[in-house]
DNA sequence: CGCCCAAGTCAACGGTTGATGACTTTTACA
DNA sequence: TGTAAAAGTCATCAACCGTTGACTTGGGCG
């Protein structure tokens, strides 16, 4: 967070706007779509607020720009299907800085609520979880298990952002590593 | 949807008072703390503006009496442990009309993002939902799998409250069901 | 009936938000 | 170097929010 004094960014318009777009998105993982104000991210970004309407012509444009720069998500869907359920298990408990593809999880449950995210939410969503992960998935009723997998993602995400997980000891937080990696590849599995 | 032309409620603080605390309780489930709008709320229920903050004192502490008139979750929590995996299934994948007891769940889910809701949504998390949900589980880790499947289930409902389940033919719903079933009662079951 | 307090209304406040148009500063090129 | 366009700033707008105080209405009790 301790950001250098002045590092007074030249004059140019890549870079400004991509730290629009990284500010936009850290403030619409941690607040929502209606939460973030343009200003907040215009502070962040070091930019006056009028021009981040003037490069994205308006907040849900913004954001669906945010949600289309879409990160790395498809390293979940590589590696052997039988260790599925471990490698999310552990990615989703793991320090929560750590969450960079998940940023997009955040930023969706964040926002669900938000009628003019709700049209871009479901189009990114699809795009960018759902069908790569049914692909990956492959079988019988790939997309019901990706959609059931997926669900069961969000909502611990969802839950370790609401609790910040404080209510759990260690041994407790070991436990719910391991039966959640079984049920996620319970959801997985044909 | 469609209200009486003029019921005109006669003049009666508690009757006016449950309206208001209905018509919050639908508001904050459909578009969450910051969504919903007292205005909006007084509206529903027939009301001035003005009298929400008078009976209230404020809009986080009629939140927190909305959080507090629970509802009844307990249901859920009765029947064999076998076949809960079947009845919360059924159940999730209703009417959304019928989602009664889920109002909650809507409402958290929808909530998580407000500062000024987080720690009233924790403490009722636990007390309404988490905390009987354990004991209803009982066995070894009952904390954990109760959590893990409470996560399921609020990612079951945000995943249905955002996409309104349009995207599955009637097919991947009945298989949707089969398998929403069966995950939950592995995350359930010691 | 007439009073009086509860129940309900109205108008307004300060604050924040997204957006816009006019303005100033810098950069790059001829 | 001079200049025009890009890049960035500033002031301001209308809309909405939660909240408050002063006001009006109504029903029940004497």
């Amino acid at each position: 967070m301790a950001e250098n004094p002045a590092p007074v960014r030249a004059r140019n318009a890549a870079a400004t706007r991509q730290a629009i777009l990284d500010a936009a998105k850290n403030r619409f993982a941690r607040e929502g779509y209606d939460g973030a104000s343009l200003r907040e991210i215009a502070a962040d970004a070091r930019v006056d607020a009028a021009l981040v309407s003037r490069y994205f012509g308006s907040k849900e444009e913004l954001f669906v720009e945010v949600l289309n720069c879409g990160p790395d998500a498809t390293e979940l869907f590589q590696g052997e299907l039988s260790q599925f359920g471990e490698r999310v298990a552990d990615r989703l408990l793991d320090d929560p800085d750590r969450h960079d593809g998940l940023d997009h999880l955040l930023i969706m449950l964040r926002s669900a609520s938000s009628p003019a995210a709700a049209e871009p939410l479901r189009r990114s969503m699809r795009a960018w979880f759902h069908d790569p992960f049914a692909a990956y998935l492959g079988g019988p009723e790939a997309d019901v298990r990706a959609r059931l997998a997926g669900d069961l993602i969000m909502g611990v995400a969802i839950s370790r952002a609401i609790t910040d997980d404080h209510d759990l000891d260690a041994e407790g937080q070991a436990s719910l590593r391991r039966r959640l990696a079984k049920v996620i590849q319970a959801a997985v599995e044909p």
